[in-house]
DNA sequence: ACCTGAACACCGTTCAAGT
DNA sequence: ACCTGAACACCGTTCAAGT
């Protein structure tokens, strides 16, 4: 649907510059056009959709060809989970900035990655975080705490407690609006419905609570 | 593998007393057999092993029988996670005990059921946790928030902030015994090696002092 | 170098059929 | 009431083959 047909050479730009582009043509597929191909498709049909037969019809391409460019399906979780982290991680406040605002807002744009895809949730809590993006929101949280005034020790507790945080409302926040949708056709459900901006606000409102409760019980423990 | 052959009609005790008995003798299959069943095998193989096909063969019975029982797979799972939390919804803490200690120990059995089945903590953060026993550790949480002394607003988000803290800790710490395990090829991952029994316990630790960090915040909060 | 095609050993689920 | 058997429409992954 409305898909650039694959075979398609429009390679922009760079097409004159490098290649020796006598013999054989760029090829059809790269990392990051499945990489990009992957994010369109869990967006657009949820994280059931994530099998390497559906990623390669969203590239026009066949199954077996994804495996020259990952290793396995886990791979392309991974690349997609981080690709969307990428906007969060762009743009992370400044080393000026206080320590526990840096902390909120790092926390927030992670938080909101997340949530803003569910799917990028629901796999976040089955698979590690170690793409370059997440390690850079969680640098710049754990750069932030060592101004916190704790030890070393109260500082890596704290960096687990908010990385806890992160994970852990991200996966409820998103099971919580399957619920909700599950649920939507009864009288009670539909009586408390709220308009889907009114939802988000509210979910954003707790978890800033959430975290501010966390930066509270750090403050307390570095004046004692 | 010595499976006590399915086809025995070994019913144990009250084959005496009870059922009709006269027509036919009692189903092979129960609820309660299926979900013992899957248990055993996610304990022994992992969560991957968890398809309708193993555990039917684990039961000695086809995959197709167990659709008399359940609806789909993902009954199974939310079976399977909420019976390996009955160990720590039996004996909570009684209401005479002081509010803060009631959460400590209730969120510590929550949390150390999870990783001790490392399958339950990876299904936890996928589907959410509504069976009987999840809800009676939830309850008692609650309960203890109510003589924390804080508002209905702040005991709301005190209640989220320790869901969100016990789900993301059983998760990363699962998911870092993987990374553990994976990583455990090279030569500085092998001098940092640690018995089982010490690794336990610095997981528990650190999930004791998150907690704690949790409650200095909700004090905090409440002396405010 | 990069992609296809066939093949293997699986899946969840439905449904008619047996007893 | 409870279980089987066949069938459908899928899976991930390997590997030889094409260009």
């Amino acid at each position: 649907m409305a898909e650039p047909e694959p075979s398609s050479p429009r390679r922009s730009d760079s097409v004159f510059t490098r290649p020796p582009r006598g013999r054989r043509s760029q090829p059809a597929l790269t990392r990051d056009r499945i990489v990009a191909g992957t994010i369109a498709l869990l967006d657009r049909e949820g994280s059931a959709a994530l099998t390497m037969r559906r990623v390669a019809a969203e590239l026009g391409v066949h199954a077996t060809s994804l495996y020259w460019y990952v290793a396995r399906r886990e791979d392309l979780v991974d690349l997609a989970v981080d690709g969307i982290l990428a906007e969060a991680a762009a743009g992370l406040p400044g080393p000026e900035e206080p320590w526990d605002l840096a902390v909120r807002t790092t926390a927030r744009r992670f938080y909101a990655a997340l949530t803003a895809h569910a799917w990028a949730a629901e796999f976040a809590g089955v698979r590690p975080l170690l793409g370059p993006n997440a390690l850079a929101l969680s640098r710049r949280i754990v750069a932030a705490l060592g101004d916190s005034g704790g030890g070393e020790e109260a500082q890596a507790v704290a960096i687990r407690a908010l990385a806890n945080q992160i994970l852990g409302a991200a996966t409820t926040t998103v099971a919580m609006r399957v619920g909700a949708a599950a649920g939507g056709g009864t009288e009670d459900a539909r009586a408390a419905a709220v308009s889907a901006a009114d939802a988000l606000a509210v979910e954003n409102a707790y978890f800033d609570q959430v975290i501010d409760l966390l930066l509270a019980g750090i403050r307390a423990r570095s004046a004692g």
